[in-house]
DNA sequence: TCAATAGTTGACGTTTACGTAAACTGCCGT
DNA sequence: ACGGCAGTTTACGTAAACGTCAACTATTGA
């Protein structure tokens, strides 16, 4: 990390303890060009920008996304805002991605409704079973 | 399917139909002891409930769970409330599950008011730019 | 000075989730 | 009787996302 505190920048390994990944992994998105950290000398050397899109794609794998998808992601978070065509086609895939995870978050409520109905059942069994059994903790 | 329709049933050609996935796919998840259909002679035979747990293993999916996970999901589906402990356990796994769901509820959210700010300095340097170019649709 | 620690570039290995092809069976309409 | 279609098993192939060496370099504290 930085000594004095400038503009902070982190190593690898730094980055790696920070976000519970390898640092195979942080090469790995790099060859996959999601990530371009600079180098001093040989060794790479991460600014915020790289951390925040490293946040971003854990974020995206977390929900079930792939590397091409989270490329995409990326982007639309990096598009500067240049031409009107650029925008409106970059308004388009944010549309599109919008979608994807608005039924994405569809599925989870009807996921976790399925599981607060199971769990009612089981509590209700509980109840019935042994009402008299004390918790272990 | 069945003609007059008694019990409903499918053929795995129906189903991969019905889901757009292939009847590879549909074999594998057996292969993996996600769905156990009847058989006919050599020929699977599908009722409601493998219809129902192929629904859920795509819902899983596209959720970003893996075949070991989906499995436990299932099992959460489908435990039968045998004895007190068995519920208990169950109780906890719907908790955990509860708990990723949650979070990657979390993650869509905020990735979603991510994509609403984007979006909205979009919209602006659009206004800003060119209000009078019109809809080309 | 030296060993440990953290970094680097290959390069091959591995797991997951299927795709794909081969070879066979059973039924169905003509 | 026969071509075609849907189904079956077996088995090898593959893309994605890393894991896991190996071999080397640079820095650093004792």
């Amino acid at each position: 990390m930085a000594d004095g505190d400038g503009i902070q920048e982190y190593s690898i390994g730094d980055l790696a303890r920070e976000f519970g990944v390898t640092t195979r992994t942080i090469r790995y998105y790099e060859d996959e060009d999601l990530l371009a950290p600079a180098r001093r000398g040989q060794t790479r050397v991460y600014g915020p920008r790289e951390r925040v899109r490293l946040r971003l794609i854990l974020r995206g794998k977390r929900l079930g996304f792939s590397i091409a998808e989270i490329r995409e992601i990326l982007d639309i978070y990096e598009t500067k805002p240049g031409e009107a065509g650029q925008l409106r086609h970059l308004v388009a895939k944010i549309a599109e991605r919008r979608a994807m995870l608005e039924s994405q978050r569809a599925d989870i409520d009807q996921t976790l409704a399925d599981m607060a109905k199971i769990e009612a059942r089981c509590e209700q069994a509980l109840a019935a079973t042994g009402p008299g059994e004390r918790r272990v903790s």
